[in-house]
DNA sequence: CATAGATCCTGTATGC
DNA sequence: TGCATACAGGATCTAT
């Protein structure tokens, strides 16, 4: 499943073998993977150069340029849970789950030594996706507030932990004013972004918290340490490749990473903990799987836990704007 | 406004 | 063997 390591790494990827090129045309196979204008997306992009490839949590994007101005519009991808961006030779058999084709000029389309045209390195860029979470759009860019630019429709997106910008203290303020869970706040994407379930567990297995700890209740130096396992793990996995399980996740090249070898918690269930030998535990949280430590991760006393009952009786609760309905 | 839950999607694994 | 069900889960939309 694709987050902040396994982005980063396609970013790379695409940096090294998309940017400077252009892009001659796009062929969409399947509606549900261009979200907003998939009828206009060829007319969008084709002739289009792309600058560079960018990030931004789990979102990339290609700023295209028309080669008279900076780039005012962007291609913008997310991989959802399968989707993939690979490059691949013109010719190549398609994917099962080919969703986009996009065709490249030649990487070096000014280098006239021979006067000939390199076939051999056009190319084509495309989009594949298994269970159709991804998707591609094109958007303006717009200011970002820090001097730099992102496209609009994600500029909900909060920074992410990699990026030099972040006001760490200013996400340790907004951690605490909120009132939920430590996991659920650390999958919010306009609080911290890039983090989905497999780091929100890795982190909270090095900081030795459980998911269900009261995020408000956290000191701040409790959550200055957790969020610098994010940033640490994160790094670690990024230097593996990235985490894979299956074919679902791979770089441009259709290569797996090998973060796997090193999970603590995730997927880890009735296996020992790492630390203390205690097997690690399976619970259902937010609809979906949590791993942790039964020994290291003390789930949170019913009085600091979010997922506790209602106040008890005498306790000032909350104003209703209007009459409940009950 | 803040928070919680439903929803989308399909290949693989598991159970009866 | 075959069919049904569970599961993976990020972002968006809806409800409270």
């Amino acid at each position: 499943m694709p987050e902040l390591p396994e982005v980063e790494v396609v970013r790379r990827g695409l940096q090294a073998w998309v940017a400077g090129r252009t892009i001659l045309g796009a062929e969409v196979l399947h509606r549900r993977a261009v979200r907003r204008q998939a009828d206009d997306l060829h007319a969008s992009v084709s002739g289009r150069t792309v600058a560079c490839a960018s990030r931004r949590g789990k979102y990339l994007w290609l700023p295209l340029s028309d080669g008279t101005q900076p780039a005012a519009q962007a291609l913008v991808a997310h991989l959802g849970m399968s989707g993939q961006l690979l490059i691949q030779p013109v010719g190549a058999a398609d994917e099962p789950h080919l969703r986009v084709r996009f065709t490249l000029a030649d990487a070096r389309p000014e280098s006239a030594d021979h006067g000939d045209t390199d076939a051999s390195s056009a190319g084509e860029l495309r989009f594949v996706d298994q269970r159709t979470f991804g998707g591609l759009m094109t958007a303006p860019l717009v200011d970002d507030g820090r001097g730099g630019r992102i496209p609009e429709v994600i500029a909900h997106i909060a920074p992410d932990p990699m990026d030099p910008s972040l006001d760490l203290d200013a996400v340790i303020a907004r951690f605490r004013a909120r009132r939920t869970e430590i996991k659920r706040a650390l999958l919010d994407q306009s609080l911290l972004s890039g983090i989905g379930n497999i780091y929100a567990d890795e982190a909270l297995w090095r900081a030795r918290l459980h998911g269900s700890r009261l995020a408000s209740a956290l000191r701040p130096a409790v959550l200055r340490g957790l969020l610098g396992h994010v940033r640490e793990v994160m790094e670690q996995a990024l230097e593996q490749g990235g985490t894979s399980f299956d074919a679902l996740y791979v770089n441009v090249n259709g290569q797996s990473g090998y973060f796997d070898r090193s999970l603590r918690a995730y997927g880890q269930e009735g296996r020992p903990c790492q630390r203390c030998g205690t097997p690690i535990r399976r619970e259902r949280f937010m609809n979906r799987s949590s791993f942790s430590c039964g020994r290291c991760q003390r789930p949170p006393s019913r009085s600091t836990s979010a997922t506790a009952g209602p106040p008890a009786e005498g306790r000032v609760t909350p104003h209703r704007s209007s009459g409940g309905t009950r």
